[in-house]
DNA sequence: GTGAGAGCTTGATAAGGATCAATTCGGACA
DNA sequence: TGTCCGAATTGATCCTTATCAAGCTCTCAC
């Protein structure tokens, strides 16, 4: 978009944190208003990324994280072998690349899973600033920390729960993650392909489908290809494990 | 110790980072001789943990990150339904806790697999440091990235990989571990039981003593209950998927 | 519109590991 | 030294999910 205005010169690639949409769920959300010039200063508006197009991979010199900004991206390790492990699914105003900082390259890779829009931060700059801004600094800490946490809920669901927990939680995650921007928590297209869930999930494709038709037939959800509608939000809290334990006890 | 030494009122529990062993491994690390002082000046020798007790758990306010100093420690979440999900197991020099930084509250549970002792870091006086020290930040991002893909590999793992591969991913883990204390890297003993194995890699404990007896049984390693010996470490390494796949390419 | 290919669904079979059950081992303690 | 209890091992069976195979559907290019 902004590469089609060559008349303005000046800041080419500015990203506006206080005009953007997300900024109570981005990065700004954590700074004073008045220092969030600091964090524009920095931030470069990436471009926009078609649907399949890495945004970076493991073989990518570590520079930068990324805000999505619009779309939704989904990174994974690739094995020496080629064996790939989905490792998690960002939506607008989810920052990528913390699980990175600190090596010489990305330790995984980002893919567009349709056109997506990037927000950069060089990690260079927001090191310093996180210097100056003992606020963010605070904050990226508990982003990363948060991510830890959300990797082992992962590796929780993958060792103790069945492929209908899996599936309902992923889905329930999903919802939410939607609500928090204000869009319908019950009616949402999924942005992943079922094989990038199974995947995820650490489940066959087939299995995945088959969960799905069984929701479907119970009355839980309905799908359509990617078009999935949560009929009954309780019955897929009760499939989670957590939950049903926790009625039984 | 220093308890018992009731003589010296000053500076009670201040541990000495300059004099400890293990200021390779741990935060001092990431700090230049001379600003080690006000490491120190924030760290407080923890107290003693017996074999079983908590360090911290769930139900705790979040106030600092540990060291482990000599011991071990397993960290791991418990649902409501009174699930256990271990999370981790961390030797000398790791540090405990980093996933819970900006939370209210400790994002899990750890215990003293046997009698350990820990240095304390005060995260409020830790993050005023780490804007003092832009090193320490660099390095504290860097844990806590490390941390993202430590889960991530372990989530890789319970997903992608058999209980053999599990196995022996996790001694090779231990080994590489031990090695950078300067110990035997193929003649250790396991701090944890088998029990937390089967946990941590998603297995049952059955499945964790059957594959013990099998690796025996093939010659690749020795095992006297916790007593084990590393006897032809290739084969370990040929038997994670990583390995394997890439040698049949 | 039509064909091709990827993505998705459904069915049948097989396997890896969980579960249940029964010993055995090992260390703490009287 | 004997006893007790939890941890570890071993065996038999069952279940969930992977795998293999086939058919369906949607989308996109021509």
């Amino acid at each position: 978009m902004a590469q089609s205005i060559p008349f303005r010169q000046a800041s080419p690639l500015k990203a506006s944190c206080h005009q953007c949409s997300l900024s109570n769920l981005c990065l700004p959300l954590a700074i004073e208003e008045n220092d969030l010039d600091r964090l524009e200063d920095i931030v470069q508006q990436g471009r926009i990324f078609n649907r399949g197009e890495h945004i970076f991979d493991q073989s990518t010199p570590f520079r930068s994280c990324f805000a999505v900004k619009s779309g939704s991206v989904k990174t994974s390790i690739i094995t020496e072998g080629g064996e790939e492990q989905v490792t998690g699914f960002f939506m607008p105003g989810e920052l990528i690349g913390l699980d990175s900082i600190g090596g010489s390259h990305y330790a995984c890779t980002a893919k567009a899973l349709e056109r997506t829009s990037v927000c950069e931060f060089p990690v260079d700059k927001l090191e310093d600033l996180t210097v100056k801004l003992p606020e963010l600094q605070h904050h990226m800490y508990h982003l990363m920390s948060q991510e830890i946490q959300n990797s082992h809920q992962l590796a929780m669901l993958l060792s103790k729960n069945t492929a209908e927990e899996r599936i309902a939680a992923l889905l329930l995650s999903l919802s939410s993650r939607f609500r928090r921007r204000r869009m319908s928590p019950t009616n949402f297209s999924l942005p992943m392909a079922r094989n990038d869930i199974a995947n995820f999930l650490g489940l066959a494709v087939e299995t995945v489908s088959r969960v799905f038709t069984r929701f479907q037939n119970q009355g839980i959800i309905k799908a359509r290809g990617r078009e999935v509608e949560l009929l009954d939000v309780e019955a897929l809290q009760m499939v989670t494990r957590e939950f049903s334990r926790q009625c039984n006890t």
